[in-house]
DNA sequence: TCTAATGGTAAAGCTACTTGACTATATCCG
DNA sequence: CGGATATAGTCAAGTAGCTTTACCATTAGA
């Protein structure tokens, strides 16, 4: 293969970054949200993994397998995070009166805390970026992402 | 707190969610990918870590602390990359003419063809993507990713 | 009622990094 | 020139965030 053919690919492939750019630009977010979580309270042993949950916990409490399926990782994974979550006393398990194998995640007192204190975290991001992107950028991010992520959604689920 | 409040703290989150969806759509595309790769060739040992690399490996060769410093990542962490790619023959470490202490990470002549078969795969993914949200959805994603990253890598370097 | 599905746990392993400590070479400077 | 400091890279160990496999308890369906 010549250099000028070989070249040629990698130009294409600068082209093709699009989901490069989806995944440094995820990789930098996280380590940004982190360093705002520990300016804020440095003792914290939260970890982004386990604020990931948090929306995802309702108000009147969620099973671990429909947390992982929201999550889209193993009901193990989700199982292991929300250990973490009740060892900090976040969260609490309580038995689903409508099935005894099940338990519903509901959130404790200090949980809810944490809970809008992390918001105030992504939010605080969330407008750190807005004011350097604008808010019409912003948008348009959010929307075409969420539209890129039903796509993926979509390309997985018939399969 | 009363239940009003907490549910309204849980709207704004809705709102702020753009992060969560760049998280989720960048864990998703790389799960795609990584199925793509493994559809065609099954057999492969090379992960999504080693091919991150590909782009960042210049003709001529490039040093490992300036992968590092392209990827975001340690030198360490490319150092661990880099040798699994030498075992499976992709690329090799030459010495660097120019300095003694360094050595320039060039590809094989295999390492080329699977940097090519590579890049067909993300066309693929990324023709895919385009089919479902259209051509101006997945440029202007693109675009808006491009801001982001450049956002976000400002945002830490003057720190 | 037997069977299959579902909710969850336990244990181990894997990927993709990190940190800290170290060596060898290079560069700047008095 | 010689010495401090910076840089390229390696070695070893540890961590985060998952996964897979195996299993138990309960429930739902035929």
């Amino acid at each position: 293969m010549p250099d000028s053919d070989y070249r040629q690919r990698l130009e294409q492939q600068k082209q093709a970054s699009t989901l490069q750019l989806l995944f440094k630009a995820s990789r930098l977010a996280n380590e940004r949200a982190l360093e705002l979580v520990r300016a804020r309270s440095p003792d914290t042993r939260v970890r982004p993994a386990h604020t990931a949950l948090f929306p995802h916990i309702d108000l009147e409490g969620t099973r671990q397998t429909v947390l992982a399926s929201r999550l889209g990782i193993s009901k193990q994974a989700v199982g292991q995070l929300v250990d973490d979550l009740v060892a900090m006393g976040m969260v609490e398990r309580v038995p689903d009166p409508d099935d005894a194998r099940a338990r519903l995640v509901c959130f404790t007192a200090t949980g809810r805390l944490a809970l809008l204190d992390g918001l105030a975290v992504l939010m605080q991001l969330q407008a750190e970026l807005e004011g350097r992107l604008g808010a019409e950028v912003m948008h348009t991010l959010q929307q075409n992402l969420a539209a890129l992520l039903s796509a993926l959604e979509e390309g997985t689920a018939p399969g």
